[in-house]
DNA sequence: GCAACGAAGTTTACAGTGTAAATAACCGCG
DNA sequence: CGCGGTTATTTACACTGTAAACTTCGTTGC
């Protein structure tokens, strides 16, 4: 019964076509995901992502495990391509590990600009280990980069120390842009008036330089750099020249 | 009536001594405080609360304003006295601006170590100016932090950039820390047999590199010295000894 | 054909949530 | 005493996640 005749559901427009589609993991994460980018996560609620998939709410908790499974599913799935784009395995060592880091880094920005009522899950969630640093928290990309560090005649021990020197950095950077992308996608919710700062003269005087929105790139770009400047040093490497080349 | 005969309140003392103390403010959010340090957010609700004090939930809706302004009001109070222990007004030269953000940088990872679970909330939540970037959402210690930097020599421009790149450089460090500390305080939680592990070498062969959790503080504590040399180089300071002094 | 089976989805139910609105208990003051 | 104001309680409602029973349906074995 239920999808038969004109009962309205929400906006889902299952498929239509194949054959009955039915459900899968896979849709429901990504209805999910596109839901909370829209609305944020406060959005999400079995029975409104039910709706949305025209079919009643319990009817997913045979493919999810409870609410917390789901989110934990939207976070892998968000960043779980990065291993094929950031770098293949055919040019992961194209540019050296400067240059690996560098597209890495980069691929996390976009994730972070494209989904960013998303990236705080991923930064916030526990990792399956405990060693495993958000928001490079996934398997295949992690023994990716530790490989392309071994690689390029990192030790052990400096290419661990790298992995989550590296991971700070982005979380810390792409939570701000996360952020930022965020509250200029919700159509500008009441700004509070912004109390007067009579009382702050040196934040008074520079509000110009603190705003900025846009430099953002360029200030996660100038950041990287240093931060790869004093990985080399702290590695021994020459200078940079942006080429690696280990073969 | 209510907290006159033996009613069996969750487990609040409220006071019991001075006069009748009725409800502050100040007091809800010092206990909603204790209570997510004990159980974590998720064990936060209003009835859960109210039970703490003693009292109804719908009492704390005179003081609190809703679930979501208690938030915000707990991460106010828990970073607030920042501006009185990071760097007093007295001793804010003392050891010139890399002293100061020294002093910053462990008195905000002591708050991380001691609020593990409100330190995402911390991370997290939007402050009230979009250039206010967390985790230094304070507009005292803001103000406090501008003025160090510019009685120091720095430019606004150079203030701002050093300022947005402090707090990054906390936020990534810090949340891991907070993440790191959580899961070592709620009582080993079921680790899920970490999967195998079959098809990672590198990460199985550097697991004991990757792990290492007392290590944490160390590794902030060269970043973050990495971090003041960076600043110092971009600046045009000659180099260390860790006397700016500027007077 | 037909009964049995398993899978997919629905119904019903329950305990818990935040919070708006009306109500009651208390205080000092006239 | 009554009156007014502050504080806390009561009641109510819409919503949440999810356990358990139930219906519906396509497939398979005989």
């Amino acid at each position: 019964m239920a999808r038969a005749s004109g009962e309205r559901v929400e906006e889902g427009h299952v498929d239509a076509g194949s054959e009955r589609a039915s459900l899968t993991r896979e849709q429901i994460v990504e209805t999910a995901i596109s839901l909370v980018d829209r609305e944020g996560v406060g959005a999400l609620s079995m029975r409104r992502l039910g709706g949305l998939m025209g079919v009643e709410a319990m009817a997913l908790y045979r493919y999810v495990d409870g609410r917390e499974d789901l989110l934990d599913a939207m976070v892998d799935a968000v960043t779980a391509p990065v291993e094929s784009v950031a770098a293949g395995p055919a040019d992961a060592r194209w540019g050296g590990w400067r240059g690996y880091l560098w597209r890495l880094a980069h691929y996390m920005r976009d994730l972070a600009t494209k989904h960013p009522n998303i990236f705080p899950l991923v930064a916030t969630r526990h990792p399956a280990a405990p060693w495993l640093r958000p928001p490079l928290r996934n398997l295949d990309m992690v023994e990716e980069f530790l490989d392309t560090l071994l690689n390029s005649g990192f030790s052990q021990q400096q290419a661990a120390m790298v992995y989550r020197t590296f991971a700070s950095f982005l979380l810390g950077h792409l939570l701000l842009t996360a952020a930022q992308e965020a509250d200029q996608g919700q159509l500008h919710q009441e700004r509070p008036a912004l109390e007067d700062l009579g009382d702050f003269p040196r934040i008074q005087a520079m509000e110009e330089w603190l705003s900025d929105p846009g430099a953002d790139l360029e200030e996660f770009t100038d950041s990287l750099e240093d931060l790869l400047e004093a990985i080399a040093a702290h590695v021994g490497e020459p200078r940079a020249d942006a080429n690696g080349s280990t073969d």
